[in-house]
DNA sequence: ATAAACTTTCATTTTTTTTTGAAAGTTTAA
DNA sequence: TTAAACTTTCAAAAAAAAATGAAAGTTTAT
């Protein structure tokens, strides 16, 4: 396989990928493009890579930024925007996470709290409601607290937790 | 907020849940009505609940049944099918995950150690693509053997994770 | 102040995904 | 064996999500 092969099998699976986990094939597709270039790529690289419209590009790289793992990069003498990927996998890791739990995993806590805490007078079917939503409520938040701990190492998380996991 | 009103809202995030997880929303949807009746229920009685049709609770339940979350249950004396969830949270995230490296992760790493071995001879631009995938492909594995590894525990996986994180 | 060189926005179109429902298939009781 | 009581399948329809592209907006150099 040579280069250019690699590198669009490489973009193609990731798109899948991003699709795969609720993140839109072109959103992803950029992130892919831009981890495997070694210098700031510009939209119109990126349009002409990945035949994407302009706007395509423009909003997806605007969701990329608001995500916090590509950045603007400017260069001296040159108007045009020039884009990068966060290459770190620690750091990367760690941005999904706080991401996903802001944006996700916080809100659905809030309904699980609200719905768990019905007053459960009559029925079974009820009580087995509020049992289990209750149950539902302690796992997600103490899931959510261990992903806080994890990511709060931030370099290295994930050798430390291999470690302490092998012990 | 009575019975009823919980039991939609909590129906409703979690299939709005599921969609930005890759999961359909009615699918999600099924599965949290049954993690929360506390009997099996029929086909007929999920899509009254649910307003959908025959096929897409026949096309789902299927699905759910193919992640080992959900279970058929028969019922003496009757013709008719029954279905329940697998309600033991470890027990559900355990295969989930399970199911999600096989599914996903592992193509992933196939792919990845594919790209990452090409031959890297002339220019920088492929000597950091072959730098950067092969990074990829070990935080990757890494991460798939950590998942192993913690739901080999099975029981208490979570709180066994946290205790491990206070310390 | 202005025009060139860009980027963003958003109504419309296209693509993808999901849902429907009727026909085909299966199982069970008599 | 057969017919009633179910479930599954899948082509077609509907709905949802993503992409387009042209107009509007912004920035910068002069």
């Amino acid at each position: 396989m040579e280069f250019k092969e690699a590198k669009n099998k490489f973009v193609q699976t990731w798109g899948a990928l991003g699709s795969q986990w609720g993140i839109n094939k072109t959103m992803a597709q950029i992130h892919a493009l831009l981890m495997v270039s070694n210098e700031a790529v510009s939209m119109e690289d990126i349009m002409e890579e990945l035949q994407i419209s302009r706007g395509n590009a423009s909003m997806n790289l605007r969701a990329l930024m608001d995500w916090g793992i590509v950045y603007k990069e400017y260069k001296a003498g040159e108007r045009r925007e020039f884009f990068t990927a966060e290459k770190d996998l620690d750091e990367l890791a760690v941005k999904i996470s706080r991401e996903r739990s802001k944006r996700e995993i916080k809100p659905a806590l809030k309904v699980l709290k609200e719905v768990s805490s019905i007053e459960a007078n009559s029925t079974e079917e009820e009580k087995h409601f509020v049992d289990q939503t209750t149950k539902l409520y302690d796992f997600v938040l103490k899931a959510d607290n261990v992903l806080d701990k994890i990511t709060e190492y931030k370099d290295n998380w994930l050798t430390q937790l291999l470690i302490k996991f092998m012990k």
